[in-house]
DNA sequence: ATTTGACTAACGAACGTTCGTTCGTCTAGA
DNA sequence: TCTAGACGAACGAACGTTCGTTAGTCAAAT
């Protein structure tokens, strides 16, 4: 027997896998031993599948920047950045159709998605900046432009990242702070 | 009037866009003023389309590499770092659909996109390892992350980057170098 | 005169979705 | 304690639409 949370947590999977386009209902049902049509007894739409799993991976992010709200902007940054590691490897799939399926979103809700993602990386900026001024960071970087590759590079680790591994999750984000210098 | 390059063209357009599974053949038709059964008078398939515009993208990073094949390790790296953001921004279309798209591909097609993204990479790492040998880099930077990194950073670049804005390209490939103190 | 590019018409398959229905399980009232 | 009714979960069939693709035709350019 499938709960509702069955079905979001298989579309997530399989959304993530396949992109939201290359997914039938069909196909989602038979991941859950179901006919498509069974589907319909736990949610409205297939865009509302998409809806709720975009919404739990931007939650995640939100969630992940409340975490890292004291401290110096330097020990802010690397709460980021590691917090940003943490949901990417512990919610792959929730973060992948957050990352990679918002087009499918109709304008409105895209147009949200869009926004927490600036709010997001505005974090990134503020906690560059405030280094900078207290004294944590070196002085000089861009913030604007450290935020766009932190992220560039925070973005990519679930399609390298393995565990076990050569490094573990903090030994990753004290190797992209020093790459960065920071 | 249309020739099966102007039908390549707006399909590396529109699967950067919307995905390959995204465009309809009838929505790639009305691109051109055409019927979606008219295409078929340039192509075979759909599938080949996606086959032609992803080769694209895989020949232009081959001969980006190419072109950065003398000097010390560091002058390559240079080298492949400013090719990588030429051909990102002059071949965008192309460049998404070959990053992008490939889960698309067949599984044959796809497996050789994978090895060709391998070895780009290693030339990257190549660069780094040579760069430390011959001194021209520091000593003691680990190849595999500093080119996972490095390519992290340029895939996503064609996401923020415009021209003409805050930076010239030139400055973009040195902004990247010095991020990564190289 | 041949070729090229586009058309119309149509195909079978797959799509998301709705429908009426069934079969348990749980809960409230008798 | 038994039972009536509501509910959640799933079924199979069908809806209208869109999909990629094919076949045959026709006009214009070479």
């Amino acid at each position: 027997m499938n709960t509702r949370e069955d079905v979001v947590a298989a579309a997530g999977r399989m959304f993530a896998r396949r992109g939201y386009q290359g997914t039938s209902m069909r196909e989602l049902g038979r991941e859950l031993g179901l006919l498509g049509s069974s589907l319909y007894s736990h949610i409205g739409s297939k865009q509302d599948l998409l809806v709720e799993v975009v919404s739990r991976g931007e939650e995640l992010f939100g969630a992940s920047v409340s975490r890292a709200a004291d401290g110096s902007g330097r020990e802010r940054l690397r709460g980021l950045v590691e917090g940003h590691i943490d949901v990417m490897l512990d919610h792959r799939d929730e973060v992948r159709t957050f990352l990679n399926e918002a087009r499918s979103l109709d304008e409105e809700r895209r147009a949200q998605v869009v926004e927490a993602r600036n709010r997001y990386e505005e974090s990134f900026r503020a906690a560059v900046r405030d280094g900078a001024a207290d004294g944590s960071l070196v002085p000089g970087l861009d913030p604007a432009l450290t935020a766009i590759f932190l992220l560039s590079i925070l973005n990519a680790v679930d399609r390298w990242f393995a565990e076990p591994g050569r490094l573990t999750r903090r030994e990753l984000a004290e190797a992209i702070m020093s790459f960065a210098s920071l």
